[in-house]
DNA sequence: ACTTATTAATTGCATATGCAATTATTGCAG
DNA sequence: CTGCAATAATTGCATATGCAATTAATAAGT
């Protein structure tokens, strides 16, 4: 059933998503790191960790896009990855390729990490309650496929 | 190979909340941002400069809590605003106080990058569908005030 | 083959983020 | 008054983020 205007208008957004969501993501990240700090991980970094783990080896531009971020920024954040002995970058089958792959000690750390991982997001289950994380997963999930629609979003300035 | 997926498997949540958080987080940015910068500003500058409309003169540590960041953080972030003059840091009434305040300059640059906030605004409402940005920041407030109702999150958990 | 366009990754620049440590100041106890 | 705790803001350090420009190499076009 479709809204009609009256109520429809009067119950427009009120506040900015962006913020919003910015301030959720803030506290989200804090509580996660809280908990992966004890085994010396960002929690950015275990997520990379694990995309490199489940989709490797992979070249770092196929990465990033699977990753929704951009090419510019996987570059620096495998860095400390690659320093740490995590992941290496090898060369790809085309010279101005790599490819992004796990050791054995990422391995291992990755699973020492997915520890505190699981135990931070029974936490926030817990906090929020499991139904409402699920509410959420699927708003955030529905709201990225309808963004990725769009094909890049203001782009189109020619003069 | 799939022991027992069956009993409640189905309705835990999949996936790391903060992984989908930022993501949406990074796509939703570069929708606002990508039209904030008609007017030179990123939104979170935008952010900050309404909040300092709206709740100043006010400190920087009641500024940060209001928004909900880290104080470091503000203080950094309030740097380009201040050097572009649309906000000054003046001395408050304790030596070691600061208050935060808009300059007209400010406002005019607010009132004219918020048309452009309003268009992000409108055309995001527009992709997602009014309902699921309601929706949306509904979910967003309520897991914020949850989340705030822990003290610190990780701070004292061998009970 | 030579030129040009395209692709892949990276670097330069600016901002965003937070923890830990620091500086400066105020408040309080002795 | 003196010394110590508490408060407010900031700086040091490390990471996260993306756009624009750059470097390098391959592909395409003539």
């Amino acid at each position: 059933m479709q809204a009609d205007s009256s109520t429809q208008a009067s119950v427009l957004p009120q506040g900015c998503t962006n913020f919003k969501l910015r301030q959720l993501m803030r506290r989200v990240a804090n509580h996660y790191d809280a908990e992966m700090a004890k085994c010396g991980l960002k929690t950015t970094q275990y997520s990379l960790l694990s995309h490199v783990l489940k989709l490797g080896p992979i070249r770092p531009g196929d990465l990033a896009a699977e990753m929704k971020m951009d090419a510019s920024t996987l570059t620096r954040n495998l860095r400390p990855l690659v320093d740490a002995g995590w992941v290496t970058l090898q060369a790809g089958t085309d010279a101005r390729s790599r490819l992004v792959r796990i050791t054995d000690a990422g391995r291992d750390k990755r699973a020492e990490a997915q520890r505190h991982w699981k135990a931070a997001q029974l936490a926030l289950n817990e906090t929020l309650g499991v139904e409402r994380v699920l509410a959420l997963h699927a708003l955030v999930d529905d709201s990225l496929d309808l963004l990725a629609a769009l094909p890049a979003q203001e782009a189109g300035h020619d003069e």
